[in-house]
DNA sequence: CTGAATGCAAACAGTTTGCATCCCG
DNA sequence: CGGGATGCAAACTGTTTGCATTCAG
């Protein structure tokens, strides 16, 4: 049986994942090292602003954020989540993970729970079979009202 | 067989939307009047500046589409979707019609289709169990890219 | 006539960009 | 030392709000 990924994903060590900057050739800097270690500890999606909020104070600008954030993406070192709101948030991919997974939000407090399970790729299929479309992925997010608020 | 709701559900004509209106003791006014008959005429989701856009020349203010439609989401005659970028969309809804329903959109030309599938309700069920959640919906959107782009 | 609806300007939030300076490799 | 990375200011987009004016009922 494969293990369970889960958040232990969250949790490869610092030097490992700059390991995997190194590797693109890109610069090993203080600002990007707060990041990650920010989000190796934090296992739901964060916004930028939370992530600047988070850092050491006045560790790097906010814009640098912005910057980072969009770099780790590409690098396919943090997967980007809309939750609704307008706000873009991360999370931390393990290396080969696509990080294909779903959240539970609650709507009174914003309390974000993974979701692993999914629908079968044969929704998918036919829908793209359907219409002719290729290379489908989704978005799937839901919402409710969690046990604390009810 | 029940008739299939599709695009028809986008037709009723502008006095019976008004009506809507009406009923609810809220004033029919030109631009109200105005977008009403754009999104009657327009099956997918549109932005608020795109509305502006299709609105016959200066008939109202980027602002009045703003304000109604946030009237008409809360007298539930729109949905408001969500398609990824941080842009709200609407669909004229059919009076008792919950509009639930999904959208294929192409990534690289942003065609829309309206999709109806959906996942079974029991992946939904098993999730509020298991997590305790009450009240629980979803978001769904999917992407790919459209025959013509390929 | 009266409150709801509108227009206009301005504020806001999230995000991006230009440019001079800084510092990792 | 050189080019990528950063800080700061400013632009930009989508959206909301305040206030005086207008208009549907």
């Amino acid at each position: 049986m494969k293990p369970h990924h889960h958040h232990t994903t969250h949790r490869a060590d610092l030097p490992a994942l700059t390991d995997r900057l190194r590797q693109k050739s890109h610069k090993i800097t203080g600002a990007r090292q707060a990041i990650l270690e920010i989000l190796r500890h934090h296992p739901h999606p964060m916004s930028n602003k939370e992530i600047f909020a988070a850092l050491p104070k006045g560790d790097c600008d906010l814009v640098t954020v912005y910057r980072s954030m969009h770099l780790l993406e590409s690098m396919q070192m943090v997967k980007r989540f809309d939750l609704g709101d307008g706000v873009a948030r991360y999370e931390l991919l393990a290396e080969g993970d696509d990080g294909h997974h779903h959240h539970l939000v609650c709507t009174r407090c914003a309390a974000v729970v993974e979701i692993e399970d999914c629908f079968t790729g044969e929704l998918e299929e036919k829908i793209a079979q359907r219409n002719g479309f290729k290379a489908i992925t989704h978005k799937l997010e839901f919402f409710g009202i969690c046990p604390q608020c009810q």
